[in-house]
DNA sequence: ATATATCCGACTAAATTAGTCGGGTATTGA
DNA sequence: TCAATACCCGACTAATTTAGTCGGATATAT
């Protein structure tokens, strides 16, 4: 259905509840399950990616937790879900080589591939900042149906 | 992983398929199952839907099939990931109500939503014509780093 | 009539995603 | 030093979604 993961929302809530708490020094991956009611050990997981990923810094021991490795200016969207959700690649075709043996023919691989960029420019636009902000709007779309 | 399903993508193909040849008069499910090597029963399922949707027509009988409905630069790869997998909506709850009353404090929907409308707005730009002639390109992105 | 097609809901199988478990390491503070 | 807290990480199970199948119906051209 063209829907992110549930993983890749907790991760962006994560992204957006360390910019808002960015002040306050670090966060716990229990505190900020508590706080959205999501699973604990999912969450620590998730951020446990992040960091990896050097989107969070992470620091261990008694008051450890996360915090933005970076300005939340400078994170965007496409960041965490790439880092958590893997490569986006609206079809399976974009980029490999050895999905489409059976389709040799396939005409609508390089389309899809434009649109794929397209998308992945999208969710590039938008930062952590517009999310912990939610005024901080984006430019005005104009005509989009549904 | 922000991935079309196989259904959308054999619903595309399809229609690429039926542009190509839409004056040879209509093609059956089990032509263009055979030319791409997909499920001859999947393939109809989608076809059926697709015309439901009132993006194909379809002729019963001995000689039917299927047939696009409008020209090709009319039918848009949203109508038919649309009338497959379900309205586009990249996170639960971009409209949703009673999804998120988990997180009543949730951050990130706003500009989820925005997203979600640039994605729309992509997928809406490439039209049928555009898949059945791939030198038909879209205007050129400049620097989406994959 | 019969062969070929669409039509459609219900079902099973496969794959993916969500979430859990268990055992480990680093750091702080009593 | 020791206990408490928190990150780290792979492997596992459960839940959900997607892919594909089955069976029986209707329409239509020859």
């Amino acid at each position: 259905m063209l829907r992110l993961s549930k993983k890749a929302d907790y991760g962006l809530i994560a992204a957006a509840h360390l910019a808002h708490t960015a002040d306050l020094g670090c966060c716990s991956a229990k505190d900020i399950a508590e706080t959205y009611y999501i699973p604990q050990q999912l969450m620590a997981k998730i951020l446990q990616r992040l960091a990896r990923n050097g989107i969070l810094i992470s620091q261990q021991g008694t008051h450890g937790g996360y915090s933005l490795a970076k300005s939340p200016s400078e994170i965007t969207a496409f960041d965490i879900i790439d880092a958590i959700d893997g490569p986006v690649q609206i079809t399976g075709c974009v980029t490999a080589r050895g999905e489409c043996e059976q389709t040799p023919n396939c005409i609508v691989r390089e389309p899809l591939r434009e649109v794929n960029e397209r998308v992945i420019q999208a969710l590039s636009e938008v930062t952590i900042s517009h999310m912990s902000d939610p005024s901080a709007g984006l430019v005005q779309l104009e005509g989009v149906t549904s």
